[in-house]
DNA sequence: ATCCCGAGGG
DNA sequence: CCCTCTGGAT
């Protein structure tokens, strides 16, 4: 065997140790948007570009009780649903998407959000982080690794990427784990992102995967 | 000043 | 590759 199929072999071996902490560490974690449907959760996803779901969970309780469906979204007045999401950042770009997306989900796709990544594509404000939500929690359809802010940094704090761009490192990720664990990998990455290993001021100290990590700091 | 479940345009 | 869009919390 190579030393390269070595090392690989071993990073592999790496993240799947690493996901095994993350599931006894945060049993029954899931995604942490609030929804009631398909639509809900694609225009949650859209909300929380640059924004915490925490907040994102903050205004659609309103937004989804004035607009439900994806008809109501799409043909909505766009001042008052940019006043509804405004405190998630990015509010007229994410207004438009969410109306553009609603509106292409009624005339094109029958009202119903897509279950094909390569459809979800053609919506507006919708790439492959969106994508991937979509269709693991709506769908139950694994088409490749949610790569977020907090992915990206702790793939790349564990050595699991080097790569920058998250189409890349989605592609890393989606060759380590094995693909029923790939939305499962994501979610738990997360909440460890936001608990322990924050962007800031992570706890190395009291990080459960400190002896996996080649980026740990004391202190 | 930096970060939060990004995406689109130049 | 770069830049822009945005508010709220730390």
């Amino acid at each position: 065997m190579s030393s390269l199929l070595r090392k690989m072999a071993s990073k592999k071996q790496r993240a799947t140790e690493i996901l095994l902490i993350l599931k006894r560490l945060y049993p029954g974690a899931t995604c942490s948007l609030d929804y009631q449907t398909p639509v809900q959760l694609l225009v949650a996803t859209i909300l929380s570009a640059q924004c915490t779901d925490e907040r994102v969970n903050k205004v659609t309780p309103a937004l989804f009780q004035r607009y439900p469906d994806a008809a109501a979204l799409a043909y909505g007045d766009r001042q008052e649903i940019e006043e509804l999401i405004h405190s998630t950042g990015f509010f007229r770009n994410k207004a438009k998407n969410i109306q553009g997306a609603c509106r292409k989900i009624v005339e094109e796709f029958d009202g119903e959000v897509p279950q094909r990544m390569e459809e979800l594509l053609t919506l507006p404000g919708v790439a492959r982080k969106t994508a991937n939500v979509v269709l693991a929690h709506a769908f139950g359809i694994l088409a490749g690794v949610t790569v977020d802010t907090h992915v990206k940094r702790l793939s790349q704090r564990l050595g699991l990427t080097k790569a920058t761009d998250p189409i890349r490192i989605e592609r890393d990720l989606m060759k380590l784990i094995p693909q029923p664990d790939w939305e499962n990998f994501s979610i738990h990455i997360i909440y460890h992102g936001r608990a322990v290993c924050a962007a800031r001021k992570p706890l190395c100290g009291e990080c459960q995967l400190a002896h996996l990590c080649p980026s740990v700091q004391a202190g």
